[in-house]
DNA sequence: CGGAACTTTGAACCGTGTCAAGGAACGTGG
DNA sequence: CCACGTTCCTTGACACGGTTCAAAGTTCCG
């Protein structure tokens, strides 16, 4: 750490927190993530963030809130595709030209930047990659749970998904972490209805495993709910 | 077109069909698939392709059968996460070292040859690229399916989606195409069991929409299919 | 203080799973 | 070419997890 150096806005912490996880940082990557300040840009929660099939332009990180890639089908059934958290990217590995093959939205306000360009073999370009393959490895799980898992166990790997990727930003303490999303958005993302997640929300609770409580998840159990859905730690 | 060039082993028919429909093929892309067929590979069907967190070695290019990523649970609950195609790549942009992040098994019996590296800026590699927003878009596809459409959407908007990607591979002629799968596997590729399959292409088939008989489908309204499931070419 | 958004609960319903058994197709060895 | 075992497909009866519909309660925010 050079101490010389000029400090991103706090703003940026959960993302540099991330993407120093995913790879070491070079001076000069701090440098260009800071300069991308300058081009902040600011979605009330529901705004759309990115429109599918409409050009994707740059790839953006995103600095705080919670984003989605959602389906929305014509008769009004919505699946989210799976969410983006603070650090990490939407579109980072397509050309400049090509379509956005989801639309995202925001769920809470969020805020991001165009992310940085990345030379080949800087610390930047390998976190840009490590994020890329953890993006597809969330895809997949997001397909056995919703494939094979019973509710009260999509949960259960859900929440253990959220604690890891979180933490990994530095906005997890612990077993608690931020949840701010409704019992609607969280049903549009496990593929059940918010009276089905209430219900099962309601059980954690009775099982002892589970305290939601203004915005705020705490696992008491994290070993149990992993060894429900054979959950193994990358 | 040059006359003079060996011409590929009809074996490579179907990938080179496929890849060419991605991008427009150089000579010297296919000297360089040509000369790959010396490490020709064929695995049985069930034998395991990648295992899961083993090294995935360097991208393979499926030349004929049929693949599957597949997550197992440890009571035996098992999901298909994705249906791999001549013409398809597996690993393709994860870098030498890389763990595999899912395992994928061979469903029927399969040919594949490791993938020729590309020169960035080649027709190849601009495949490449085409070949994986292809595959994330089939990821998000595959994760509405399972969350939102019932059993009769489901297979309705998966036969779509293979008609569409055999074809492009040439394997499909108008609306007919192979189809080896088990209904049992097929239940793994759902997230269904293969009795409910079983009672599902039944009533496709009291309904005419659908004629599945020794290993070939034949759609007799894909549109009808289509609308069913708001179904968007892209 | 009032209204909108969100959560909670109950009762009835239904799509899909489970269990079990029989039938058809297929490959293999005699 | 037949006999046999194995794998796959088909069907029925029943159970259950999750949905639907409706309404009351709560929290949040302007």
């Amino acid at each position: 750490m050079n101490i010389a150096l000029k400090p991103h806005s706090s703003l940026f912490a959960a993302a540099i927190t991330r993407l120093s996880n995913l790879a070491p940082l070079s001076d000069a990557d701090h440098a260009a993530l800071r300069d991308a300040e300058l081009e902040r840009r600011r979605f009330a929660a529901h705004r759309e963030i990115q429109g599918e099939g409409k050009p994707a332009g740059t790839p953006l990180l995103v600095l705080s809130g919670w984003a989605a890639r959602v389906r929305t089908f014509s008769d009004g059934r919505r699946q989210l595709l799976g969410l983006v958290l603070p650090g990490d990217l939407i579109g980072s590995w397509h050309h400049g030209d090509a379509p956005a093959p989801t639309s995202v939205m925001a769920v809470s306000e969020v805020t991001l930047v165009p992310a940085p360009a990345a030379a080949p073999g800087t610390g930047l370009a390998r976190a840009y990659a490590a994020a890329a393959a953890l993006e597809s490895a969330q895809l997949y799980r997001q397909i056995a749970r919703l494939g094979r898992l019973s509710a009260y166990e999509r949960l259960a790997d859900w929440l253990l998904e959220m604690r890891e990727r979180l933490a990994a930003a530095g906005l997890a303490s612990g077993n608690s972490f931020p949840m701010p999303l409704t019992q609607e958005v969280l049903a549009d993302t496990l593929g059940l209805t918010s009276v089905h997640i209430n219900r099962t929300l309601q059980s954690m609770r009775r099982d002892g495993v589970l305290d939601l409580r203004s915005g705020t998840v705490r696992l008491a159990d994290p070993e149990q709910l992993a060894a429900l859905v054979d959950y193994r730690t990358r």
